[in-house]
DNA sequence: GATGGCGCTTACCTTTTGGTATGTTCTACC
DNA sequence: GGTAGAACATACCAAAAGGTAAGCGCCATC
């Protein structure tokens, strides 16, 4: 039985958002306000403390395309994919579950 | 792509400990003080609190063996085990990133 | 010239989550 | 007879997380 990495995985993806977050950029640079509506829910102060903590994980990396009115794009990192990875099993498994469990709420 | 369905795990696995719980699930029947003992850190309060919302769930099966001085023990039921399932690949990959994520805090 | 969008920041407040400490009932052990 | 351990319950408290609301500098559009 492998030993258990759920306690790395979890310092990453820990809180409510950062997975859907990390799900809504995989295909590829993301505006700001884009992510915004993907997501959804989420209000303009939680996302930009998220996008910086992953960034600061080194999971995105942020572009400043230095125009006026701003245009910023955040981007997964190779090790970010990685981690996205990681969470297709999960995002099935919510899908295939998806009745089931909100029958249970 | 597949649609995201994150949202629906989250809503059963969300939370500091509940992954870490499940995880040390996967031998078979558990007893309380075991499971405690295993996921380290955790308090009484806060252990009970999280088996009750998984057995709610239908995640686990709380058996009581009648027993005095108590002998009860949660075991995953075959729903449980297909979300332990979807776990593994973040259980791997934490292990795999786990000095690189150290370094990182 | 008011409005709206862009990517934020700040201040403040509420909710959620988790932690500590103590108590209970009963048995086994020293 | 004092202690320890089983599986909890309860009360209280602290911290973390998240939400609301407002504002900012600048530009484009109506």
């Amino acid at each position: 039985m492998t030993q258990c990495g759920l306690d790395v995985s979890l310092s990453i993806i820990g809180g409510k958002w950062k997975p859907l977050i990390l799900y809504h950029l995989q295909d590829g640079p993301t505006r700001f306000s884009e992510i915004r509506r993907r997501v959804g829910g989420i209000s303009e102060k939680v996302l930009i403390q998220q996008l910086r903590e992953l960034v600061a994980m080194n999971v995105l990396v942020r572009h400043d395309h230095q125009q006026v009115p701003p245009v910023v794009d955040y981007t997964l990192t190779p090790f970010g994919g990685t981690l996205v990875q990681a969470l297709v099993p999960l995002c099935e498994w919510g899908n295939q579950n998806r009745a089931r469990v909100a029958d249970m709420l």
